[in-house]
DNA sequence: CACCGAAGTTGCAGGATCTGCAAGTTCCGC
DNA sequence: GCGGAACTTGCAGATCCTGCAACTTCGGTG
């Protein structure tokens, strides 16, 4: 089932950079960190570090392309007889809990990112590729062309924003939020429309 | 009024540069254009094209940083009787009039755009600095502080979310589409609270 | 109108990023 | 074992981007 020892080792490569990374531009800054350093902490020469990732900034985000697939393959797979709405937003709380297991991975990212926008940027392209791939599946459930309806491309929109915004409230408040709590708080205001003032 | 002659100069030398990026971008593809092209197209040195973008992708995209306060601006100054959706919304219709107006500039910009990743992640940055700011707006409006109530925020993203995707509509549309109207029809969507099925 | 400070342009040197290419080394299946 | 595939590595080189120091141009002032 686990693929064999070249697998093992490309994943943990993989991951020591990545943490490499992160770890030394939360010390340092990203302007204090150079390809060489990360992949002199890594053990690896600094050529092969481009061969896991095409760009500095890729490797302190540390999300996959294959990452981006995750979201809409969850969808795909929840019971048709959700709506698309409750569909995704089961996924996104599955997500929400997922990323809070770990105390110290998503945190961290979080601070790196939101220190230096550039690397919100790179985010953000992850989220945009994840949002596409979500549109077509979206459009498949709900049976209609993703040109023609607007629907499953405004959704993927929108649960990009509900969970940015999420994690951003969860970034502000030291990470003692309940994050899950936190999509969920945005997804009633979505659904409700945006109620005028609840007052 | 208009500022001396100085500024006309740094304008149209900006301009220039834009308009020379974008245009030799969707001719050769992102990496067939170096910035020494760019700079000579525009009739400047190489080294002052960093007096005016601090990136290539920079100047691809041509956005001012500036740009990104004019959305939170122009919502404060909607009349206070407006809930903030109706504020945003006519806000936005307002953009996207203006963004429709010159059938070239946004057209090429968003085809560019839309072939290189790299360059939907920098416009990504710009929309994510008007939501902070807007989000800002928000909360003023409101009342609340933006870390206690998620509505600011929330907004904020999801009116990006409405954009990008009525961006996105247009380009698919090959720019005959209507992008106010599709702009409205974002926000009857969002309003509705996404209703399950219209069928 | 002559002059001075501020603002803008330019060239140069240099560090860092990233890519192709051509070895070497390690793993997997037969 | 052994042959091919996969991975690592070094090297050369193009490009990006930055600091610095000169030079040029503009805008105001007496």
């Amino acid at each position: 089932m686990t693929a064999g020892l070249r697998e093992q080792k490309k994943d943990a490569t993989r991951r020591a950079l990545h943490a490499a990374a992160l770890q030394l531009v939360a010390d340092r800054g990203l302007d204090g960190v150079t390809v060489d350093d990360i992949a002199a902490q890594a053990d690896v020469s600094p050529r092969t570090f481009f061969n896991y990732f095409p760009t500095k900034d890729d490797a302190v985000v540390g999300l996959d392309p294959r990452h981006s697939g995750r979201l809409a393959e969850a969808v795909r797979a929840r019971p048709g007889a959700e709506t698309p709405v409750q569909a995704v937003r089961a996924v996104l709380l599955d997500q929400a809990r997922e990323m809070a297991r770990d105390p110290q991975l998503w945190p961290l990212r979080l601070q790196v990112v939101d220190a230096h926008p550039v690397l919100a940027a790179r985010l953000s392209a992850v989220f945009g590729d994840a949002e596409r791939a979500l549109t077509a599946v979206l459009a498949e459930r709900t049976g209609t062309r993703a040109d023609a309806d607007a629907l499953p491309g405004l959704l993927a929109a929108v649960q990009g924003a509900v969970m940015r915004t999420a994690l951003h409230r969860w970034l502000a408040s030291g990470f003692t939020a309940d994050l899950p709590a936190l999509v969920d708080e945005g997804f009633d205001l979505v659904t409700a429309g945006f109620p005028a003032t609840p007052a």
